[in-house]
RNA sequence: GCGGAUGUAGUUUAAUGGUAGAACCUCAGCCUUCCAAGCUGACUACGUGGGUUCGAUUCCCAUCAUCCGCUCCA
């Protein structure tokens, strides 16, 4: 079995209409990829079985849906505003890049370059002929904002006032609605709240296909506990996510835990969970425990109290919060590295075929009428009653063989080949992707045969 | 963001200062009763924008994108 590499997959995925990248007619927008017709069947699979594993199986779980636009001060609160809008500039010399706040006070501690605007810093770094602290030259660009959250402007007239943020993850949208979800679902502690959404960072590093874009999808699950009670959960969610990914048909020697050492500024513990990518190894699920700093952040920041009040002890207090989230672009990656293979038949030729688990198959099977002239009407008329049944596709270009290799390349398990049997028996040939042995199936039984491994 | 490399059909590529040839793929027709067969035909390309030139896909510049290395990174 090859090892797949990148500029295959990437070739792979636009042949084979699962991923294109973003504005390609425009010769592309960095760090954006488009999900084409497959890509975007697997993705909505991989979020149907999250949902059905993290809140339709786990109780106590609720999912939520909130706004990508949300109140500026969210982010004043969580932290994200002043973590990221950092001012920094550049040696041309040596280029290295600084921060402007910092090459100030480290000249002159006195000084309090918070107060100070961008054109003020400058002109204090050119009067004072701050030198480069690594190679003791004085040749700068122009001060730089650098912020990680993207922003747009509210309303018709561009006025800093109006500046708004597109969000940088989901999870605030889960604290701020955290009380509304504990009244109205009449919640207990523990409970917890997730959610899938699309998320927006400025990310300056080029990033290995999809693997790091500036926009992307989330799945996130927040877990409001009792403190105290936070590490348990902890530990317990990085061996649900492991598992999570096991059950989706990733190989487990590809997958590991990688603790943080340098940990967030809302973080009590971190680890991510990586998956082992022709490029290295990657982050693909991170769970934190985010103690109370958010929520404790919001109570401060809007003034409403955060606290729960335990009804059995009258014990009143701010839940701790264990984050996992899971980045669907990077899962998807992890699934499609994991699942391609370029197999050698015995008869020495060769077949590309995508192993996916019979949930995420974008297609669950393929009719194909064995000769077109002849078979064609049979064949339309089982996949007119299957397609209401299940996600299915029907090929009738080229030869059989062909046409069972395109099947398999997409990662269809199935292929159901309808021949003269067909229209005087009513059986079909049934042939299962992984093994690439076939059977003959009525075809009223047809259904009940899918779904299992032959 | 910095340094280096690259950019010709969907993919892999060839040639050229006088606007491009192929293979595979795709599609149509013929043929074909089960694993990329054959025949005939069709579609499709010089990343984008400037400059030099009578003329640029070719030379120059910029830009965009991709790859490698650094840097950065919730």
């Amino acid at each position: 079995m090859e090892k797949i590499t990148m500029d295959k997959l990437i070739n792979y995925c636009k042949q084979y209409g699962f991923i294109f990248q973003g504005s390609e007619i425009y010769g592309g927008l960095a760090n954006t990829w488009d999900y084409g017709p497959l890509g975007t069947l697997l993705k909505n699979n991989l979020k149907n079985l999250w949902r059905e594993k993290f809140i339709q199986k786990r109780n106590d779980s609720y999912e939520i849906d909130s706004t990508i636009l949300m109140h500026p001060r969210v982010w004043e609160a969580s932290g994200h505003v002043d973590s990221f809008d950092d001012l920094k500039l550049d040696c041309k010399y040596c280029k290295s890049r600084f921060r402007a706040d910092q090459l100030i006070n480290n000249f002159d501690q006195e000084v309090n370059p918070d107060n100070m605007s961008i054109k003020e810093m400058e002109q204090y770094i050119k009067e004072h002929k701050i030198k480069c602290p690594k190679c003791q030259k004085h040749d700068y660009t122009d001060i730089r904002q650098f912020n990680l959250m993207f922003q747009t402007l509210r309303g018709a007239v561009e006025d800093s006032k109006n500046v708004i943020y597109l969000r940088p993850e989901n999870a605030q949208g889960e604290y701020v609605n955290y009380l509304n979800v504990l009244r109205s679902m009449r919640c207990k502690i523990p409970f917890s709240i997730g959610q899938m959404g699309t998320v927006f960072r400025n990310e300056i590093t080029p990033g290995n296909f999809t693997f790091r874009t500036i926009e992307f999808e989330q799945m996130e699950y927040q877990t409001f506990c009792k403190p105290g009670t936070d590490m348990e959960y902890y530990e317990y969610f990085k061996q649900f996510g492991k598992r999570f990914y096991i059950e989706l048909g990733i190989n487990e020697e590809h997958l590991r835990f990688q603790d943080h050492d340098k940990l967030a500024f809302y973080a009590k513990a971190a680890c991510d969970i990586e998956y082992l990518f022709p490029f290295g190894w990657g982050e693909i699920n991170g769970t934190h425990n985010r103690t109370d700093y958010d929520l404790k952040r919001h109570e401060e920041y809007s003034g409403i109290s955060m606290s729960y009040l335990e009804p059995e002890t009258n014990e009143k207090y701010i839940p701790y919060i264990v984050e996992s989230t899971y980045g669907v672009g990077r899962s998807i990656l992890a699934i499609l590295c994991n699942a391609y293979e370029e197999e050698t038949l015995s008869d020495n030729q060769t077949r590309e075929v995508l192993h996916l688990t019979y949930d995420l198959a974008p297609f669950k099977a393929c009719v194909l009428p064995l000769i077109k002239k002849q078979h064609s009407e049979k064949a339309q008329e089982i996949y007119n009653m299957l397609k209401n049944l299940i996600m299915i596709s029907y090929d009738d270009t080229g030869s059989i063989g062909k046409r069972y290799r395109r099947a398999d390349a997409v990662g269809t398990p199935y292929v159901i080949t309808i021949d003269d049997e067909t229209i005087c028996n009513d059986t079909v040939t049934l042939r299962y992707r992984d093994t690439m042995k076939q059977i003959t199936v009525p075809v009223k039984d047809l259904i009940n045969y899918i779904k299992k491994e032959l």
